[in-house]
RNA sequence: GCCGAUUUAGCUCAGCCCGGUAGAGCAACCGCUUCGUAAGCGGUAGGUCAUCAGUUCGAUUCUGAUAAUCGGCACCA
């Protein structure tokens, strides 16, 4: 017998091996009915599984949080019968749950296009109102390799083979058709429901290596109701009005064309938005850090001592004389990244135990020749600026410095409204230099700072371990930002190296008169500065916060008996620091309104004649239909307050 | 880099299947209008149809190559 608890605390004894199917058959038939899976001692399985053990029982329906994952899983696996019924010959792959939805990796000759969507949908729609029962088999190796063999599916075939011996292999069956599958699954088919959609297809490796072939990839998604899967779609749309290459268009502020791939033009507005963020940046880095800059193009031999010539060469660009009877036939590698400048920097000149910590910020601009599939906006570029920085310091300070930037990249981020911080520690990968009492050493020091920052930062910090996944050079911290409609950003790190000071020979003397290698720590807060404003873009979806907004506000005049004083306006304003712009064009103020909402300002003056007169404006924000009224000064004076950025208002305070 | 799609006026898009050298809306420019918080009215101008080849009497249209972009995959020191 088994003794099995319910949700409201009560237990009932059963033989063992009972399924949950029967007790909830022995509760209630409309029970058993609506029951779509179970979850025993929290863990969701089929509903049809015997229950061997004492566990605590919940019967799931389908609008379970729970069973959402189920309803996409099913839902994969009447896709992959859809198709196969479709367009037979067709090999089934694997086909997973990923957050908001599911794909189906099929191989196929000719690749599917969305044009096909229509016929797979209907024929998914035929097979979920069959609503045949899903059961699940637990076969041998040997009659499942036969099985996929003979059907052909070689893909398949490699999957049952790659399971450990010691697991079962799970057959799923919905009718005629089944799947090799861990599971769980719903009692039936017909569970799934109607509120799915296909979304898109793709290319896809198979097992995501770049050696496998290329698989036809199928996108779906399906929720519990109707109205959720409407509301997924809303915030896709939404999405998509976020974009930020969108909104460069819109608000002017760069472009990209062809004879520079991957590299951007920067227009006034914009350029405006980027070098707010740099001027930001290096207010706060002044007292602790010291600005330097290192040369663009480097001979290569520069490159092959610090190792990414033979690393990264494919990733590098090159450079040498243009000219036809130059005598310099130097090859000149454009920086891919700043550290070794900066190690050069360290090493001119002596230096002692008593200079450290020394910290060398650099708004360095590093070329990247990335994959012509890796291209995206300003998000990703081959051109690109860091706020970069390296310090050179010794063990003992190691801690101390990490806490340091930890406290810095938290303030940055909370100054432009990033509330949510993901912090992973990523430890030593398997290609790596330095000894394991180095990498014991440095773990167990960032280990350390991990606690005291999850300790001291709980509410705003989540923190994760990333086995394996360091740099090769020394283990990482990695910063992960979450922006306003909730997707994540890796921006900041810090990475400890063991290595570089020592390639180039660079050494401090200790207090015994010793010569010892730097710790060297890497670190960025931003990451790409130009990411960095792509990113803010899109969390504020262009509605920026004043201090960064290119263009603050926008004076606009009703009619031209205004224009002198919108003038007047704007030179006390500009006088004051703010970022104003005019629009005394002959045009209707619902058509100024109408182009500068569009354009994202932040902020409208509107002056007409009553204005003029009464020396008071007509205010509009963004967003908003209100007007508020005030004189010229009271204006100024919110503006201004409201237009200082936040660090500078710390330092006021 | 790989799979698929796309590329026509500053922007958004039609025309291409079925070859006879282009069309709309918005923006721009010029007038008129001086207007109270998301598109006033009229007119004008703007395109070697991404590039290079091929087929053809003739190519924006068909074929091929190249480039860029988009959606994924892989990559991201």
């Amino acid at each position: 017998m088994v003794s099995v608890t319910f949700p409201d605390g009560a237990q009932r004894q059963f033989p063992e091996g009972v399924t949950g199917f029967e007790i909830a058959q022995g509760i209630s038939p409309s029970l058993a009915k609506r029951t779509v899976a179970m979850a025993l001692d929290g863990v969701v399985v089929d509903l049809a599984d015997p229950i061997k053990t004492d566990a605590r029982i919940e019967f799931l329906n389908r609008e379970d949080p729970r069973a959402l994952e189920l309803i996409r899983h099913d839902c994969a696996h009447v896709l992959a019968e859809a198709v196969q019924t479709l367009w037979p010959g067709t090999q089934v792959t694997i086909g997973p749950v990923i957050e908001n939805g599911f794909y189906y990796d099929f191989f196929r000759e000719t690749p599917f296009t969305p044009e096909d969507f229509v016929a797979i949908e209907k024929k998914m729609r035929e097979i979920i109102a069959r609503d045949a029962p899903l059961t699940k088999e637990v076969w041998s190796r040997e009659d499942a390799v036969s099985f996929f063999e003979k059907k052909g599916e070689a893909f398949k075939v490699e999957l049952v083979q790659s399971i450990p011996g010691n697991e079962d292999l799970k057959i799923y069956k919905q009718g005629e058709w089944l799947d090799l599958c861990r599971g769980p699954h719903m009692t039936s088919v017909g569970k799934i429901g109607s509120a799915f959609k296909l979304m898109k297809v793709a290319g896809a490796y198979w097992r995501g290596n770049s050696d496998n072939p290329m698989l036809s990839r199928i996108y779906g998604t399906a929720f519990a109701r109707q109205e959720q899967l409407d509301a997924y779609l809303k915030q896709i749309e939404e999405a998509e009005r976020r974009d930020h290459r969108r909104l460069g268009r819109e608000m002017d502020l760069f472009h990209f064309q062809e004879e520079a791939p991957g590299a951007i033009f920067w227009h006034p507005k914009g350029w405006t938005l980027f070098q707010t963020l740099v001027a930001y940046m290096r207010r706060r880095l002044s007292g602790d850090y010291q600005e330097v800059n290192a040369p663009q193009l480097m001979d290569k031999s520069m490159w092959e001592i610090s190792g990414h010539w033979g690393w990264y060469r494919e990733n590098m660009f090159m450079s040498k004389s243009a000219g036809d009877d130059t005598e310099d036939e130097r090859t000149y590698a454009i920086k891919p990244m700043n550290c070794p400048g900066h190690v050069q920097i360290f090493k001119h000149g002596l230096r002692s135990y008593r200079d450290l910590p020394l910290r060398f910020a650099e708004f360095g601009i590093v070329h990247r020749y990335e994959p012509s599939g890796a291209m995206h906006g300003v998000m990703r570029v081959r051109a690109f600026t860091q706020d970069d920085a390296h310090i050179f310091c010794t063990e003992e300070q190691l801690a101390a410095e990490c806490l340091k930037i930890n406290e810095l990249i938290l303030s940055v981020y909370n100054d432009f409204g990033f509330g949510k911080i993901l912090v992973k520690l990523s430890t030593r990968p398997e290609k790596r230099v330095g000894t394991d009492a180095m990498w014991d050493h440095a773990e167990s020091v960032m280990m350390r700072v991990l606690d005291e920052i999850k300790a001291k930062h709980g509410d705003v910090i989540e923190t994760a371990l990333n086995p394996g996944e360091g740099a090769f050079y020394g283990p990482k911290f990695e910063y992960v930002l979450r922006d306003a409609i909730g997707r994540d950003w890796q921006c900041g790190t810090t990475q400890v190296d063991f290595n570089l000071p020592e390639r180039f020979g660079a050494f401090y003397i200790s207090p015994t008169s010793e010569k010892t290698p730097p710790v060297m720590v890497h670190r960025a807060i931003c990451g790409s500065l130009e990411r960095f404003t792509g990113i803010l873009i899109e969390h504020f979806a262009g509605h920026m916060p004043l201090w960064i907004a290119p263009v603050q506000v926008v004076v606009a005049t009703i009619t031209q008996e205004a224009d002198d004083y919108a003038y007047e306006l704007i030179a006390a304003m500009r006088k004051r620091g703010l970022r104003v712009d005019a629009d005394i064009r002959n045009e209707k103020i619902n058509y100024k309104v109408r182009e500068h909402s569009l354009a994202k300002v932040p902020v409208m003056v509107v002056v007409g004649k009553k204005e003029a007169q009464e020396k008071t404006v007509s205010i509009r924000r963004l967003g908003s239909q209100a007007q508020t009224s005030m004189t010229m000064e009271e204006a100024i004076a919110a503006l201004i307050d409201e237009a200082t950025p936040p660090d500078v208002k710390r330092a006021n305070a």
